[in-house]
DNA sequence: AGATATGCTGAGGTTACCTCATCATGAGGG
DNA sequence: CCCTCATGATGAGGTAACCTCAGCATATCT
């Protein structure tokens, strides 16, 4: 039998608008990995780096609303970073119980180059699209944001 | 001259258009996970059993490739869905190194409900959505996919 | 002061992937 | 017919990114 080409999609036309969002997703996921890569960090770290350009330094349970995860599981990306040298901790003078986490100098440097690297990537990916579907593209995920 | 040109916030709208895009995923993910619930069926088992009762019997391989995953990730899944005795492994006639995955009767039956589910689920997230913006999601989304 | 709430982290689990090595079988060449 | 090489599935072991639950320190409220 010639078996058809399997690279093909072939899903069922349907409920097709939930697969290709995911297959989409997962097209960009790959991409972003590849993105980060040149900097050793995986996209949940650089989604905690972003945080934590854009707010200064937070809280470990701050962090975790930010990111919309567990408190438990942003220590870990804590620990991380951390260990990357990329953010430190340092005590809450308001609080003796908290932690206050911060980029390092390099974390600072890292976080910016990879800002900049994620808008190429994402100018690569979305760039497929005429300026109007990406402006409509915007709209209708916001209105399904919710 | 620092005026902020129109690339400007083209660029600022592509950074946040991915941002957008991951909120939209997660939404998305977690009412695929509950309405998957009453089946304790994973979301990727889930896709499997969608192949299987779009294409019939498949070697793990194959399935590996619609599912677009390694195929030693396949023999997982298939492993999971034969354990809840969705499907089932049979020789394949053809090649006495390769296995056929097939869908039991159960099989049949969750996977039918589950297509159901999805569908209705699908349906209240994209229905907040007029049937324009629809359509055009998904055109925009196809043209990303490739 | 005592009860209760909060902040972080250790321990251990889950899902959904991955690579690499192994073993059986298949297919082509000499 | 044998030998080599490709292919199909799977064992072993690993990873990222989450999770819950328990425990300890500190804060806050009554």
């Amino acid at each position: 039998m010639t078996e058809p080409t399997p690279e093909h999609t072939d899903r069922a036309d349907d409920e097709s608008l939930a697969e290709t969002f995911w297959a989409v997703a997962s097209h960009l996921r790959r991409q972003t990995r590849e993105a980060l890569a040149p900097w050793d960090v995986t996209p949940s770290q650089s989604r905690a780096l972003g945080v934590l350009a854009r707010h200064g330094e937070v809280r470990p349970g701050t962090l975790a609303e930010h990111l919309r995860i567990a408190p438990r599981s942003a220590t870990e990306v804590v620990d991380d970073l951390q260990d990357r040298g990329l953010v430190e901790r340092r005590p809450d003078p308001a609080d003796r119980r908290a932690t206050l986490v911060a980029l390092t100098e390099e974390g600072h440097r890292v976080s910016a180059a990879i800002r900049t690297a994620r808008r190429t990537e994402a100018d690569r990916f979305f760039g497929h699209l005429d300026p109007t579907d990406r402006t409509e593209l915007a709209r209708i995920l916001r209105t399904l944001r919710t």
